[in-house]
DNA sequence: AAACATCGCAACCGCAACCTA
DNA sequence: ATAGGTTGCGGTTGCGATGTT
């Protein structure tokens, strides 16, 4: 990390007033001004940077709006099936550790990450009536959610074999590559790589298939018999969360309430 | 058509960690 | 050692878009 503070000035909220900082959503020009100005100059010690640019923004604002959206490499739009994998994974193990999980998913930012654990996850939990941090809603997403993302991810690259569906799942955590772009879009041929955390998944020549704890004890098989997806699980990466849910969840969920009860 | 409700996301805020003079 | 500043993180909010009544 480079830190700098040669040319760095915080600013009090009455010295915001007098330069009349914008706040709110940024313009065009303002965009504009800041990939220009980082093009030239690079990214960094950002409150010098906002006023050397000439931009009327707080450096955090000016940081923020790099990270977030002009970044050149910024993934945006919709999460791929295996990003929500992934994304359920990471925080099955790590919580609201967005940043983190966001290392492990190239081009995707925390707060991408972030607003789609809360609008889409957090959502689920609410219509399914259970807390998203309850063990049942925890269990529902381990052993039916994710096995059928995993088998969604698996028909796609069944229907489309001429692309190579990976999905890329994290080494464990000492690894040095975790955070690397390699783990996403990897040839097949090149997979095995990915699937070498015993606690998740195992692959072969591009086929999924949980581990052992999941494999044995998921109820997914008996679920997926029947369900109906509607046929918009194909490659679109449309919003493939919500048709993962169904009568059944609500059935997996009486029985971990009954279980537990 | 209009009023109201809900959703999704960009941006902000407070705080803690970190850096350096 | 520490004071003053920056950066990064996670939680939250505001608002336009969209859906519903």
């Amino acid at each position: 990390m480079d830190h700098h503070q040669d040319d760095t000035k915080s600013y009090s909220q009455s010295e915001e007033d007098l330069l009349e900082l914008r706040r709110g959503p940024w313009t065009v020009d303002e965009d504009f001004t800041l990939i220009n100005y980082i093009a030239h100059h690079g990214e960094g010690r950002w409150n010098s940077l906002a006023r050397s640019a000439g931009l009327k923004r707080t450096g955090k604002s000016c940081r923020l709006r790099w990270l977030n959206y002009l970044r050149p490499d910024v993934r945006r739009g919709n999460i791929t099936l295996e990003e929500q994998l992934l994304i359920l994974e990471l925080h099955s193990r790590w919580g609201n550790r967005w940043s983190k999980i966001a290392q492990h998913l190239p081009g995707r930012t925390d707060n991408e990450i972030k607003n789609y654990w809360r609008t889409r996850v957090q959502k689920h939990a609410k219509q399914l009536k259970c807390d998203v941090n309850s063990k049942q809603f925890k269990d529902t997403m381990r052993y039916l959610w994710m096995p059928r993302l995993v088998e969604r991810i698996q028909a796609a690259a069944a229907a489309a074999p001429n692309l190579d569906v990976a999905v890329a799942l994290p080494r464990p955590e000492n690894s040095s590559a975790a955070a690397s772009s390699e783990s996403f879009g990897t040839p097949a041929s090149d997979l095995t790589d990915c699937y070498n955390n015993q606690d998740c998944y195992a692959a072969n020549n591009n086929q999924f298939s949980y581990g052992d704890q999941l494999s044995l004890s998921s109820p997914s098989g008996y679920f997926n018999q029947g369900l109906d997806f509607g046929g918009q699980w194909a490659m679109d990466g449309g919003d493939a969360s919500d048709s993962l849910w169904s009568v059944d969840d609500v059935w997996f969920l009486q029985q971990q309430f009954n279980t537990n009860a």
